[in-house]
DNA sequence: GACAGAAGGTCAAAGAAAGTCAAAGTCAAA
DNA sequence: TTTGACTTTGACTTTCTTTGACCTTCTGTC
């Protein structure tokens, strides 16, 4: 097995936990035997945007490299909310959906309490029942459709 | 972690509550172990006005460095435009708040989109002119009640 | 006012990491 | 055998941090 995959499995094993993972370049390097420099061509080589990851650094005393599995799908996740949802929704729904799109990381927490406070019972009030939950489910899709970018 | 991320790291913790703080620089420095200088490196580098912050000091007898944070106070900033919003606003004042808000960077770029695809009278066709804005403000206003924090 | 001591300010050199790039090496497929 | 994609290396560059010598500004005392 060649050096660099031996490095890209390291990473990926470091990234196992939180998805992410922070790297001293020089001290990898040294631990795994190779030159500093083999551990940028295995990042831009294993770890492109392509490849769904981001990649951050900063140089100088105390600097690194932060390398993290981007959320993807997001798109199509999102998509597939929004066709679920129907012309009509009522609170407990969306937050449950909220909840679902937040726990597997395609919204933000921000985003989450913005759209939750958007769709909440308490901005229906004075609609009539069924109004209500299609104005709602029209409210909701159109930030699902606008989320992030 | 780098000795400038602890200083830096330490002058936020001390502006905390008040949203500033007045330091002694040798004091400080010796307390954490690093040359006076390091503390004028990190202001320079982290507490720009650019970042929002204001630095002013005294030499002499009695000397000290004083941060304070800029930004203005979001929660302020926000419930001002809620106040403002009354009970009913259409989509062009909704907009003009938003990009206020975003431009003085109270709300981020995100969140902005999000609220604007909320407020969109796309989403209110179905109800007459006056419901759909008394419905908007108050979702409006949810929405800012709630943003980031 | 002159002077001493107490702060903070400046700046440039040295140090610590990471980034770039091109040359050289490997290896399998054509 | 040649070619071309992928690897490995190392010299050189850029960026950020740490340090220390020296400078300027205040305050207080004689």
């Amino acid at each position: 097995m060649s050096m660099s995959n031996i490095i890209a499995q390291m990473i990926l094993e470091m990234m196992q936990e939180a998805g992410e993972t922070e790297i001293q370049r020089n001290e990898l390097a040294q631990t795994l035997g190779c030159v500093p420099s083999q551990i940028n061509y295995v990042i831009s080589s294993r770890f492109t945007p392509e490849q769904g990851y981001i990649v951050e650094s900063r140089r100088g005393g105390g600097g690194y490299i932060r390398i993290a599995r981007i959320k993807y799908d997001k798109g199509t996740m999102l998509m597939h909310v929004v066709n679920t949802v129907g012309n009509s929704i009522d609170e407990a729904t969306c937050r449950a959906h909220i909840y679902n799109l937040n726990y597997q990381n395609i919204i933000s927490a921000d985003a989450s309490r913005l759209i939750l406070s958007a769709v909440s019972d308490k901005c229906y009030r004075e609609l009539e029942p069924q109004v209500r939950d299609r104005v709602r489910a029209t409210i909701f899709k159109q930030m699902l459709l606008n989320v992030k970018g």
